[in-house]
DNA sequence: CGGGGTATTGACCCAAGTCAATATCTGTGG
DNA sequence: CCACAGATATTGACTTGGGTCAATACCCCG
């Protein structure tokens, strides 16, 4: 099922150049990275760091989803990001993880042993200055997600994700999502239910009262329709549509 | 009740010096930045910015607590962060305000525009070096909140709450928490149900329950003793103490 | 002493959780 | 190609934590 990848060399065929820690480097820092950059795979469903446990690498996602999760011993788990491609693994200035972060689906990384990739960023204000920007959206995600898990109910919470997902599948190069409103649901409903505070029954349960209110239509488990994404959009509970147009 | 505030003019002197933005800077970058400062005075419940609209300062909170909304039409409104003394308010880069920002108690705020401040930040890489430090903390911050609104029971929520504000009333300087475990709310119950992701009066019946289970007092309605900070510890629903040592 | 904001408490309700049965999908080996 | 097993997902019946609505209580301050 898995094409082969590519094993990668050059920083300037890499598929997130544009988007990672190194979007903003000169010619010369992108090659001073790219001397001590690794790649790494791992399997869906791997352990990729486990909160409280020493982490010496630091990483971009090339290819594939990871998780990161906070959880309670008792067995209460909520996932506190969503990593994509050009994503950034690990802290700067601290050597252990702070969250559990699992591939969800095959991964590919670009990594850095933690020492020398800081000892690299005091020369490199453009990965700085990147890396504050993805820093300061990745809080603004994080806040506005707050505002989800406070304040919005299980029904809103699902149109929310499907409409994020959408959102996001379109962005990357601008042709993904070819029929339109067709998505591919890169996660499970266990998934599903640790992103949002919710139980899988709720998720289920959601995801057919939309289906039955003729907002969304299910081709298998995995595949959603989205035949008005403004419909969707008006479940979501939020007032403005996130400024996209359609 | 409130004391004059003394004006502040020497960055020497100022309490937030070695915390804020401008913790690492050299004398000299002191120096431009001090050259663009100016301070400014809200009183408590004032409006310092609405998401949406222009916002062509960044601030430093010198003294006061501020809170970051978001809200939707019908009322319902989380709180997404908890400004104190040396919290950083606006975002370089942008121009418009991300969140609702609201004094909730008498504020004084050191205050940049955003062009000349922006224009300062490409020469100091001090600044930005903070910046990244402070907004990944916010994040790792907004992310254990995330968990606790995804997941945790009422009871949990408002221990852990109190769990944060003993800690942080004890950070500034070491000595503020005189008589061991009395805390003073520096919040309203609506302010702390916004925070939570709960309801004033779910709020108001877990502290009570709180109270007939001997882990916290009410003294009137502001104060709040502890008489054993581990069994508050205990009712957060966290694995861990946080690192904390008594 | 009275009035407006703030907080507590009670009675009732409902959205979402729990527990449990069943269905569907995916991959594996015969 | 089928049968089977283990994940994954759906659906139903029932329970419950926290929300809603409403009545007091408290508290500061003029």
């Amino acid at each position: 099922m898995a094409i082969a990848s590519p094993v990668l060399h050059e920083c300037s065929e890499c598929p997130i150049r544009h988007r990672a820690v190194c979007a903003r480097c000169e010619p010369v820092e992108l090659d001073a990275l790219s001397r001590i950059k690794f790649y790494k795979t791992y399997a869906a469903g791997q352990t990729i760091a486990i909160r409280g446990e020493p982490l010496e690498t630091v990483a971009s996602i090339v290819r594939g989803t990871a998780t990161l999760t906070r959880s309670i011993e008792d067995g209460r788990t909520q996932l506190v990001g969503l990593l994509l491609p050009s994503d950034f693994i690990g802290r700067p200035g601290r050597s252990e993880a702070q969250y559990d972060v699992t591939a969800v689906t095959e991964l590919t990384l670009c990594c850095f042993h933690r020492k020398p990739f800081e000892e690299l960023l005091e020369a490199m204000p453009h990965v700085r200055e990147r890396l504050l920007e993805m820093a300061l959206d990745e809080l603004d995600a994080a806040r506005d997600w707050m505002l989800l898990l406070g304040r919005k109910t299980a029904r809103e919470r699902i149109a929310s994700l499907l409409a994020l997902i959408v959102k996001r599948s379109i962005r990357p190069d601008g042709g993904i999502m070819g029929d339109k409103g067709r998505v591919e649901l890169p996660i499970t409903r266990e998934t599903m239910a640790n992103y949002l505070g919710l139980t899988i029954e709720t998720v289920s349960r959601q995801l057919t009262r939309l289906r039955k209110d003729g907002i969304i239509q299910l081709e298998g488990k995995r595949t959603i329709l989205i035949p008005d994404f403004g419909a969707l959009l008006a479940e979501t509970g939020d007032d403005d549509d996130g400024g996209m147009i359609f």
